[in-house]
DNA sequence: TTAAAAACCTACTAATTTGGTAGAGTATTA
DNA sequence: TAATACTCTACCAAATTAGTAGGTTTTTAA
């Protein structure tokens, strides 16, 4: 399960993309607009800056402003940096890679296999959709 | 990332499917032979047997052991029960739906189409894979 | 019939993560 | 120069995780 931080982070996200312009939007306009509490939402945001997913602008006139094309972002990027990662077993995990303590021998684990599928399958789906992507409202009828 | 209890849990059930009788084994042999803290082994064993999945004997010569064939148990049931939800968001759960405090309309949620996209490629893989493909060893080679 | 074996049960615990809040500091702009 | 809005430091409570300790009950076999 994703963290409300990835959640709140990917619907922000969302959020600022779908505007036509790329002014300077506040936190406490997307925190109001999206039900989030603002304190934490000024964190996540920061946190988006600092690995180069947002820029921001201080003072009157100031917010966060995505310095990328939505097309450009990956949500594998984005829960890599919010969340971790992806794959269910540290040990199957491209980038957040960690031996398992309890396994002898990676290649005989019985898990690894199956894992290292679900993983790919997984990846399959969001290095291939963009932020680009989440802004296409979802039609229910 | 699934927890340990979860991990553990496939794990010693992968261990009762690989022997070939369904003779009862003890907590301690699969705690050794897996690296599992034996206290906390229990604890699991207990819930998969009230579960469902396994039958215990006490006493001498006792133990646990599977009380359904391995390619009955598919690994998609054996992870709600140790770990709950396989979405990466409660609002697209099958089995443990939630609704979001946050969102006013799931319809339209930016995030559930995705999620429901990732859901349904994960399941596809863990309803079709059982216990018993757990115990083909895998071949590094 | 009694001792050992082994699951079962209750109760704790420490460390980490999660999801926040409070308030002061700093930069910008009108 | 005052208001605005991001930034930083410092807390905090509750939940979860991954255990541990120790006793109870049931069963088997000598």
């Amino acid at each position: 399960m994703l963290s409300k931080k990835t959640k709140y982070g990917l619907k922000a996200l969302t959020y600022m993309a779908k505007k036509e312009s790329r002014d300077p939007v506040l936190i406490s306009k997307i925190a109001k607009d999206e039900n989030i509490s603002k304190k934490f939402l000024e964190i996540i945001l920061l946190q988006l800056k600092n690995s180069g997913f947002l820029g921001s602008k201080k003072g009157k006139g100031g917010g966060y402003y995505l310095i990328r094309e939505p097309e450009d972002i990956t949500i594998a990027s984005l829960i890599r940096i919010l969340e971790g990662p992806i794959a269910m077993l540290p040990c199957v995990s491209l980038n957040f890679y960690e031996k398992c303590d309890d396994c002898k021998d990676e290649e005989t684990c019985s898990l690894s296999k199956l894992m290292i599928e679900v993983r790919d399958s997984t990846l399959k789906i969001l290095e291939n959709k963009t932020l680009a992507d989440l802004t296409q409202s979802t039609l229910s009828a």
